[in-house]
DNA sequence: GCCCATTGACTACATCCGTAATCGATGCGA
DNA sequence: TCGCATCGATTACGGATGTAGTCAATGGGC
């Protein structure tokens, strides 16, 4: 069982997860755009994330390169889970529901979602 | 813009979302099913709840009677949304896609979801 | 009227998290 | 070869979190 990822590693993780491996430097600068963040902390991220084994860091020459050890397919189903079961005991569809009242349902959503169903039944 | 509620925070408010008001005792007692607390530490999170205006509290002689300030359904609301966007883009399809993977959708599930998308289409 | 049980408030403390400065090694340019 | 830039490692530090002990007030039983 993975260890916890916290909110600003996760943005550390989505740079590694888009391109990999990658240089502490590059990191910070794909960050960046999103956090206002110096190379430092990025660094540290990337250390905790390590010390987790959440992420692998081969040498090239003085500096490393990181890579993730877990697959971003692997955590995002894993939060999936996790939010379905805490909130919706389990269920699927009470979540559905609830973004769908939220208006957060676009038009391709819904076409998608229907294909999904469509494959489940086969 | 409602504050963070801590994990731990979490299973005090789902004893509170299922009955209020109650006093701490209630809820601690309530809470013991899941968690092996003392009865402090019960106390230190409804205090900690009313902090943030989570929760209030209406007093009943020496005691206090304690009651959610937030629905579950907004509360659920705002972490799915945050969810779907953290982790899918804002897409919800995606999300469904995920957990049909993971075989998390039973036989009801996709009864109630095409339920669902019949009503939208509407 | 007095003591005790109960209750919320305050304090404690280790860990995690966000953010970063600083340190020590080391390779590259002059 | 020598200093500097660069890199990872170590240390820092305030705030949040998990978990709980202790304190002060107070109301109820005797």
């Amino acid at each position: 069982m993975t260890e916890k990822i916290s909110e600003a590693e996760l943005v550390v993780m989505e740079a590694l997860w888009e391109t990999a491996p990658q240089t502490a430097n590059d990191v910070s600068d794909r960050v960046a755009a999103d956090r206002d963040w110096s190379l430092q902390t990025v660094k540290t991220l990337l250390s905790r994330l390590m010390a987790k084994d959440i992420i692998a860091a081969d040498q090239d020459g003085r500096r490393f390169l990181y890579r993730p050890m877990v697959a971003r397919d692997d955590y995002v189903a894993g939060e999936s889970g996790r939010l379905v079961n805490r909130l919706f005991g389990g269920r699927v569809s009470p979540l559905v529901a609830q973004l769908a009242q939220q208006d957060q349902l676009t038009a391709d959503d819904i076409a998608e979602l229907e294909a999904i169903l469509k494959g489940l039944k086969s």
